[in-house]
DNA sequence: TTGAATAAAGTACGATCGTTCGGTATATTT
DNA sequence: AAATATACCGAACGATCGTACTTTATTCAA
């Protein structure tokens, strides 16, 4: 119901009908809002890490690690959710609303992006990427094919969206493992 | 008001006590909700032609006309706007929810990625991008760009937001110049 | 000068919102 | 067995939502 719409559209009478119990007996579960919205956003962040990040620290490290989290992130991002991933939506929901809510996400989001940064520097350590590679960089671009790849399969409906998404990451390895060129 | 509290949260009441006007003065100008929400967005898109599009297409063609429309886009949507690029906002919000706003929304997005599409296009038959070049797929990797500034800027409120897009459209300028390999 | 059209306001409606309160079962502890 | 905590419900509160109806000014054409 967040994913679709939105966390200020969750309201508590609807979502009491859905799991077919009173709006009050919900309500006491939580005691406000904010606070099953943050439970809410804590509950998705925890299936994220088991579904997206867990399985590719498994993986071989380093290019092979990437990849598969990569993947993990598009399964997870067009899966059962049925309007895509919450955090993206919740993100930019939440982008101007000062509050603890925007709070959590902005950490959340801090940590989603060194993570990607910590497999990236990996990388360069085993001298799979370029040493001068700027980390940072390349996790804000992989980000941005995320978010592209969401908006094209959920908004356009378009079906090549995740082969897009794929094809965008190769480029960005590809340029990351050969020297620059100045 | 949508760019902040998205187009949901753009209520009547509000809104009517910002512009100083009573509810029902206000409402009578367009009948419904949906209609005010809708004419919003014409009004946006408007500008978005004005601010962003139109002049872009007064620079010279091909590779520095991109830059120039890229430029124009990171300006609009970190420019005056409290909440950032409401189109991207509402693009957001509606993507699971049909109705003729979500396909407004599409129809617009459609045509910007067309226009970067055209832009690319004349610059490959200029001879400025290799010929092979997909095109559609170069326009997905742009708007994944954008996306990532202003979630970078608007969230994270990371200052360096700009700069990260301009490298990674150089990037995807520099690749899409050179000749594939394979 | 009269009449029609328009713009704005005021009031009110039913619905839904988040929240509080009081009561009633069911579990758990003493 | 008694006491206590927990889970849940129904009812109600004040607020706000979108919308409808009526009325009063203002503008403009005949």
């Amino acid at each position: 119901m967040a994913s679709i719409h939105g966390l200020a559209g969750l309201s508590i009478g609807r979502l009491a009908g859905r799991v077919g119990m009173s709006k009050s007996g919900l309500f006491g579960h939580f005691g406000s809002k904010q606070a099953l919205q943050h439970a809410v956003l804590e509950e998705v962040c925890e299936r994220f890490v088991v579904e997206v990040i867990q399985p590719a620290l498994t993986a071989a490290t380093g290019e092979a690690r990437l990849r598969t989290l990569f993947e993990n992130w598009l399964a997870w991002d067009s899966d059962v959710r049925p309007g895509g991933c919450p955090l993206t939506a919740a993100a930019n929901e939440l982008d101007c609303q000062p509050g603890p809510l925007r709070d959590y996400i902005v950490s959340q989001q801090r940590d989603w992006l060194n993570c990607i940064g910590r497999i990236l520097k990996k990388a360069v350590k085993d001298g799979q990427f370029r040493s001068d590679l700027d980390v940072e960089q390349v996790a804000f671009e992989i980000h941005g094919v995320g978010l592209a790849h969401h908006l094209t399969a959920y908004l356009l409906s378009d079906a090549k969206a995740r082969q897009r998404a794929l094809i965008a990451l190769e480029r960005i390895i590809e340029q990351a493992r050969s020297l620059s060129i100045h």
